[in-house]
DNA sequence: CGAATGACGTCTC
DNA sequence: GGAGACGCCATTC
């Protein structure tokens, strides 16, 4: 295990964990505000280590804001769930309003 | 060590 | 403009 890879995860962690509430980001719009804009895929994989983090994971969806990783939740239907609770409305596993609810690291500043 | 895969996205035809 | 192929980077087999 070397921390040179977890030095990216650590950014997505660190991005991800500003998420506002309520809100949610795609796995693109993080890795290219990394800098890393076609390791989207390596967001989306850092996410698989966020278990035991304070990282949002299931406000982070595709850029079509459908639910994809839904299915390494702990439930099927628990990453919806979460998304419902905070507000935001999910459909077929797909959020709603994405525009309106999509969040990007820009803002940050 | 080489090949395949993955919570995606962009490019190309 | 829709559909398909490729690329990224790391992990796993």
């Amino acid at each position: 295990m070397k921390q040179e890879t977890l030095n990216f995860f650590d950014r997505v962690y660190n991005v991800a964990r500003q998420i506002p509430h309520g809100r949610v980001t795609s796995y693109g719009a993080i890795a290219k505000y990394l800098g890393a804009a076609k390791s989207a895929r390596m967001v989306g994989y850092a996410m698989n280590g966020s278990g035991g983090k304070d990282v949002p994971a299931h406000r982070v969806v595709n850029r079509k804001g459908l639910l994809t990783g839904k299915h390494h939740f702990d439930g099927t239907n628990l990453m919806q769930q979460l998304l419902e609770n905070e507000g935001v409305e999910v459909v077929d596993n797909q959020i709603q309003n994405l525009e309106k609810i999509f969040w990007d690291p820009s803002e940050l500043d």
